[in-house]
DNA sequence: ACAAAAGTGTTTGGATTACACCCATGA
DNA sequence: TCATGGGTGTAATCCAAACACTTTTGT
């Protein structure tokens, strides 16, 4: 509580009034795919990562901003997805607040989700909050306001852009296996591919470096290839869309 | 100016400070596309058509009553595309006010596109505006801030959404022929299609009525056969996508 | 030997592309 | 009769889906 008021003081100088962001981190990690959220100080609920916008500073460069503290990464896969201006999205969730608290103001929200390597983030927990940990998108916890029709609708934008956007690139580490792209896929579309066909189409792309290495994992089994996207024609091939007709 | 001023009064009193809505307007007629436009009392540079947001209001009702005091028209289609927030945006523009000027102030908008039927809509001035007229896409004037930018990725969404949203059904009037269609589809994809083949995907989506009517055009043609949107197929095919793979 | 990974083959069906042809019709 | 619109035919091609078979390899 004295937290928030002690905030409250400086972001009435400091931010623009009625707008804020809010980001959704996607990260992929243990063929799930997952979510990075910070739980309040005094309450069980969890939120996503997000915070106001500078006077002087780009919306683009305020989520850049939070991004890199809760994650401590940089040049992170950022895409703008949605603005939420419910007038009372915040309803009730400030009321034992007096009303001259920065945070119990109207907000309208600006959506971003952002693509991160999952190896690569260590998740740090804001002023406001208690941990920030990655959550399985198959099994949120509960959420305050309307962060949970956040997440839907980034998930949402996040499967129509598969196919134009470099969401495989930006969520794996640097070297990966074809199972694991696979599986990717296959959690973002929410349904099974064929894995022959699924091989064949992506090396039809012309999108992938296949590496001399492997991977040694624990279990029984012949140690799967590693892959890396090959930047250029990745990047190349995605401005045209990897298919569609019309 | 002091239109300006005087509106200055009452919207710090209404309006949430540091956000507002732009609407792009697409119109289709004459074969081309078209985005309805206001022209400044005191320059020759255009805007689009937007406002701000009121205290307890609706980002989305916000953009709906812009809307209809625009065009006269309820029930248009509408779409939130991206919200706009460089902190430079306006800058220079009004330059020649006192900084407690409202419209000065800093303001993140958020982009609606809107979808209409041009036959049925009257352009109406707004009170800082001397006109409202529709412009072709091709051929757009000079607009003031960021207004070109912003008709730009309006413009790249409709694109991306065609095969998903009901654009077709929203611009066209209620009957229209073939070839209207087709070069509907034509311009907002920006490449000509195959007339024989258009014609029997539209058919073989069974999403249209054909009428026992035909337009008595000028030219010394064939008059062309009205078609009409069949509302609930159209709807329940674009629920799953016009096409698409994966 | 077993289980996962890798790579390829094949068949089927559908959709797209690109033409081309014929008919209708209004001035 | 000419230009446009309406409607269909068709062959080439490409792609996706489904399935199956083989080989490789780490334990």
């Amino acid at each position: 509580m004295e937290k928030f008021k002690e905030l409250s003081e400086e972001a009435w100088q400091l931010y623009l009034l009625h707008v804020s962001i809010d980001c959704v981190v996607f990260g992929f990690h243990d063929f799930t795919l997952k979510v990075l959220l910070l739980k309040g100080l005094h309450d069980d609920s969890w939120a996503l990562p997000g915070g106001y916008i500078g006077n002087e500073e780009d919306i683009d460069d305020s989520a850049i901003r939070t991004l890199k503290e809760r994650t401590g990464a940089e040049n992170i896969y950022l895409e703008q997805f949605r603005a939420f201006g419910s007038p009372n999205r915040s309803e009730h969730y400030f009321s034992e607040f007096p009303d001259t608290l920065w945070h119990k103001q109207r907000f309208v929200t600006i959506g971003y989700y952002a693509l991160v390597d999952y190896t690569l983030v260590l998740p740090k927990p804001d002023s406001i909050s208690s941990s920030c940990e990655w959550k399985d998108i198959e099994n949120l916890p509960s959420l305050i306001m309307d962060h949970k029709y956040i997440i839907d609708q980034a998930l949402t934008t996040l499967r129509m852009q598969l196919s134009h956007k470099p969401i495989g690139y930006s969520l794996l580490p640097d070297k990966f296996t074809m199972p694991e792209l696979q599986k990717l896929y296959e959690i973002i579309l929410g349904k099974k591919l064929n894995r022959g066909n699924f091989y064949r189409k992506m090396m039809g792309y012309d999108i992938l470096d296949k590496l001399d290495e492997s991977r040694k994992s624990g279990g029984a089994h012949k140690s799967p290839n590693l892959y890396r996207f090959n930047k250029e024609k990745y990047e190349n091939a995605l401005s045209n869309g990897l298919k569609e007709s019309w």
